[in-house]
RNA sequence: GCGCUUGUAGCUCAAUUGGAUAGAGCGCUUCCCUCCGAAGGAAGAGGUUGUAGGUUCAAAUCCUGUCAAGCGCACCA
């Protein structure tokens, strides 16, 4: 729909450029609406409305102009469309004709190769609650863009080199009393579970590696743990319907493969590092105020090395990538894009979604969550309590940048009025009545006679399905996930409304006797067809997002 | 101290990226099942968008100051 508008004005104003059109509050606003006069009367120094008569004049004279029923320009400025209702039933016909492929881009030369990684948490333990809320964004946003026509990679990157896979070994040792204990190893019960498994396994280590170094044997152990962990990792995000495609390893994928070594090398080339120590140093002002390390004076790889000949390859592979990260890496972003563009990268090719990190809050209080400390609450623990489909649409109704509270108590108190039951309850009415009416015997002269959806509550629940595809549009433009979320109780909340006043099923079994005319019985058959679509909007809105459709509740 | 993010109804959050009368859910006050499932619907109360300025036809949104919260500022990753 909006489309149309949109190629409506470039044939008539071109000079314009991009137009935005927008759904109006009000539906004496216009079911569409336009601010393009505002722009036009600055150029040509002519009042707003002034520009808007003239542009309203330049569309009316288009054969294009009839899909309206009436425009209007009004103070200040704005051009408010009005479309016929037959245009509506049009969309409507539409959507029960594509069915699950409704929403879907036809559109085939914005296609591009898109990387997404999303969670990447360390295996230096389960994933927690903490990872939630990224897993169900990435999840769902690679739904929207393939839904949209891009091809998607969902990617999890293994950081399975470097220091925290030692720590974690040193803290399996360090609990059986093989070393000293030091603040920063990883603590908690888990870690005692793993020391308790694997303390036979330690033993025969220990006497393998002939000259016992502590270092070689942490490592070693680390590597075993946390190929473990990633085991568990995997069926928590089967748990939680997470699908990954690519499981990219650090060691192997990265390191092994020296592609730090020739970060270092071309930063080296440009004259953009120093020595001190025996460490190299990208100098201050580079990507930083301060100096920064690459190369460790042990010939390790700083992280930042590591991680921009990570995104250096990513680049290469695809059109766009995109990264899901936690709020407290934000400040990795800007060294890492702008490291990119020294190494001769465009890094507008790469874009951050930064996600704030959640409160938990169990009886008024707030769970930390931590891994090193140990005292963390498992994503596992959070699917059981509340359940996939509660966890995930309150994660994913809020945009990414919010400071978000989740109460766990009310999160499963209050299921029976939580905001996805609402939305599943109206798929589920809509599913049970096609099932009804398909078991009762009625006759009708026309089974498809859109046009007698005539009530506020019809126009205003078939305009609200024919925006799905915009919502898709613009989701997959702007990654604002939560945008559908909400959509879906929109649309939940039109179709309750209808629901509530229109009943179908007593219409078509009413007899002539009882006043069930024959235009009541059309009229009932032109609803059915109405809640047939509600049902293949929701569905593909819930699809999308990952929540499951259920035939009842 | 510096940087990033955020302050919107009693609570949790939206607001089509600068648009028209700032909207939902929960909670609160009233109604509505002889009727496709009441896990639903109707009505009401509730706001100086933290605060003080500025920019313009138009500001919750942009700029500056200020207050508050979260998170960062390693030869850790």
């Amino acid at each position: 729909m909006r489309e149309k508008i949109i190629e409506i004005f470039k044939k008539t104003a071109p000079e314009t450029g991009d137009i935005e059109v927008s759904v109006p509050a009000n539906d004496s606003l216009g079911h569409y609406s336009t601010n393009v006069a505002f722009r036009l009367a600055k150029s040509q120094k002519i009042s707003p409305v002034e520009a808007g008569q003239k542009l309203k004049e330049k569309i009316m004279a288009l054969p294009d102009a009839d899909i309206f029923k009436k425009i209007d320009v009004v103070n200040p400025g704005f051009i408010n469309f009005w479309l016929k209702d037959e245009v509506w039933y049009g969309e409507l016909k539409e959507v029960l004709k594509r069915k699950s492929a409704y929403g879907k881009s036809r559109i085939s030369n914005h296609k591009s190769n898109i990387n997404l990684e999303f969670v990447s948490a360390n295996p230096t333990g389960p994933l927690t609650m903490a990872n939630a809320r990224g897993g169900f964004l990435g999840d769902a946003l690679a739904n929207v863009l393939e839904f949209s026509g891009h091809k998607v990679t969902r990617e999890y990157y293994i950081n399975d080199a470097g220091n925290q896979i030692k720590l974690l070994g040193e803290s399996v040792l360090a609990e059986l009393g093989l070393m000293p204990r030091k603040a920063e190893h990883y603590q908690g019960e888990y870690v005692k579970e793993i020391a308790k498994q694997r303390k036979q396994q330690v033993k025969k280590m220990d006497r393998e590696i002939l000259s016992p170094e502590l270092d070689a044997l942490s490592s070693l152990l680390g590597h075993e743990v946390s190929r473990s962990f990633l085991g568990e990792i995997r069926k928590s995000l089967k748990n939680a319907s997470i699908k990954h495609e690519i499981w990219r390893w650090e060691a192997q994928d990265i390191r092994r493969k020296k592609l730090p070594e020739k970060v270092v090398k071309k930063f080296e080339e440009q004259g953009l590092l120093i020595e001190h120590d025996g460490a190299l140093w990208l100098k201050s002002g580079i990507v930083q105020e301060k100096e920064r390390v690459v190369r460790k004076s042990s010939g390790d790889y700083t992280y930042i090395a590591v991680d921009l000949a990570y995104h250096l390859l990513k680049l290469r592979e695809s059109d766009l990538a995109i990264d899901i990260w936690g709020a407290d890496h934000h400040g990795n972003a800007a060294p890492l894009k702008k490291g990119l563009e020294l190494l001769g990268e465009n890094p507008g090719k790469l874009h951050i979604i930064l996600m704030q990190l959640v409160r938990f809050i169990k009886d008024g209080k707030e769970i930390k969550i931590s891994k090193r400390a140990g005292n963390f609450v498992l994503l596992d623990d959070l699917l059981k309590e509340v359940g996939a489909d509660v966890a995930r649409f309150l994660f994913l109704m809020h945009a990414p940048e919010t400071h978000m509270d989740f109460d766990l108590a009310l999160a499963k108190e209050r299921s029976m009025k939580n905001p996805v039951y609402y939305v599943q309850y109206a798929f589920v009415r809509c599913g049970a009545i096609i099932q009804k009416v398909s078991s009762i015997k009625y006759q009708v002269s026309s089974k498809k006679n859109l046009k007698l959806l005539n009530t506020t509550e019809d126009l205003m629940l078939i305009r609200e399905l024919s925006r799905f595809p915009e919502m898709v549009e613009d989701t997959a433009r702007d990654y604002q996930v939560h945008r559908l979320t909400r959509y879906t109780t929109d649309v939940a909340k039109l179709f309750h409304n209808f629901y509530e006043k229109e009943r179908i099923i007593p219409a078509l079994r009413s007899f002539k006797s009882e006043g069930g005319g024959e235009k009541d019985k059309n009229l009932a058959a032109a609803r059915l067809e109405l809640v047939k679509a509600t049902q293949i909007v929701l569905g593909n809105t819930l699809c999308l997002l990952g929540v499951t459709l259920p035939t009842k509740m």
